[in-house]
DNA sequence: TTGCAATGAGACAAAAACCGTCTTAGTGTC
DNA sequence: GACACTAAGACGGTTTTTGTCTCATTGCAA
């Protein structure tokens, strides 16, 4: 059951990637999803419960899930703080440019991205980032220290992200690290 | 008036495709073209009275008085009918192949290209095609020898763009030419 | 075979989106 | 100032979409 509840999940949240590619987030209909994946809308109504916005919830979810899963592989090697912490600005940021496929996704349409990236998705990243991220910094932090500086990092790039800088690109490992040290409290041994 | 009625009209169909590069057909909307083109609906309705339905034939109609206009300025410098003959219908299937652009756009989804290039189109394809093809056919044909020619020329066209045969590839100079020495009576000599 | 959980198909009412028309107010031109 | 043209948006009627619900069917396991 729950194997199988699994995959038709998984397999209505594809269906809805598909659709979406297709119409749109916001010319998305039920019954678009229902066609794709092949499944009743009764079936869709049994696994996602509140229709289209959980449909939409749950997928953006799984879709940050992937990126910070990717995320963490990539910076599971560094081997100090500073290190771990550039590494995940740097290849954040680089996904973030180069695969309009989450902005966009997540996002509703060009013109939402602003949005949902920031009042409106914010929440949402801040929660899977830690989940994801904080076993990361745990090696040199606290628990506690440690989700509290996820949630700073997360912000930042979103941040850079949305309003690049001149002074700082973040897919630059130079600068990324500049800044962590001129402003990332924890890496300059000094706990605040 | 004329001037400005023209060129809001075809302001009004430029943004009719955008709106439907954005959205597909079958998902567009009055106030998306509207917005597209920066017009109110009244505006819109009073240089396309009917609605959608004219509006789209409108520019279904522009856009294939536009193809043909380009298939004739490739086949005018031909000395000959056969020769004339065989550009079009090289230059015409090329174009249909390469260009999904006006395939997709004339037809309404994918799926509804072969109802809206036979049963729906036909009609409309003929006339234009006619229209726009039959002066070439003129230095060498009765006008009204012309027009049917023209008129199965372009059925022959379509039906071997839908359903491309092994014998015939109309893309291939030596092969439409053989089609039409073999299919054409006016080029044999032989008017029936 | 029987029973059970999951699904498909579709009816249904409520909500939302869309359409086409029309009125009003604003703008630019002669 | 008269005129033509337009944006904005209200309006009622229609169509789509939504979410719920019922019932028949399927597949599987006891």
């Amino acid at each position: 059951m729950s194997v199988t509840d699994q995959s038709l999940s998984d397999a209505i949240l594809d269906a809805t990637k598909v659709a979406i590619e297709r119409w749109g987030v916001e010319r998305l209909t039920i019954n678009d999803v229902c066609e794709a994946a092949k499944v009743s809308r009764a079936t869709l109504y049994r696994a996602f419960p509140g229709g289209k916005e959980v449909l939409l919830e749950a997928l953006r979810v799984r879709e940050l899930e992937l990126f910070f899963t990717t995320l963490r592989a990539h910076a599971e090697g560094e081997t100090t703080l500073e290190d771990t912490i550039v590494r995940c600005m740097v290849v954040a940021t680089s996904e973030l440019r180069s695969d309009q496929h989450l902005a966009l996704m997540l996002a509703a349409e060009p013109g939402e991205v602003a949005t949902q990236l920031t009042v409106q998705g914010v929440p949402r990243i801040v929660r899977v980032a830690t989940a994801y991220l904080t076993p990361l910094l745990e090696p040199y932090l606290s628990r506690r220290d440690a989700a509290d500086l996820v949630e700073v990092l997360a912000r930042m790039v979103i941040s850079y992200f949305l309003a690049p800088s001149s002074r700082f690109d973040f897919t630059n490992e130079h600068q990324a690290r500049a800044f962590v040290r001129a402003h990332v409290p924890f890496t300059q041994g000094a706990m605040q």
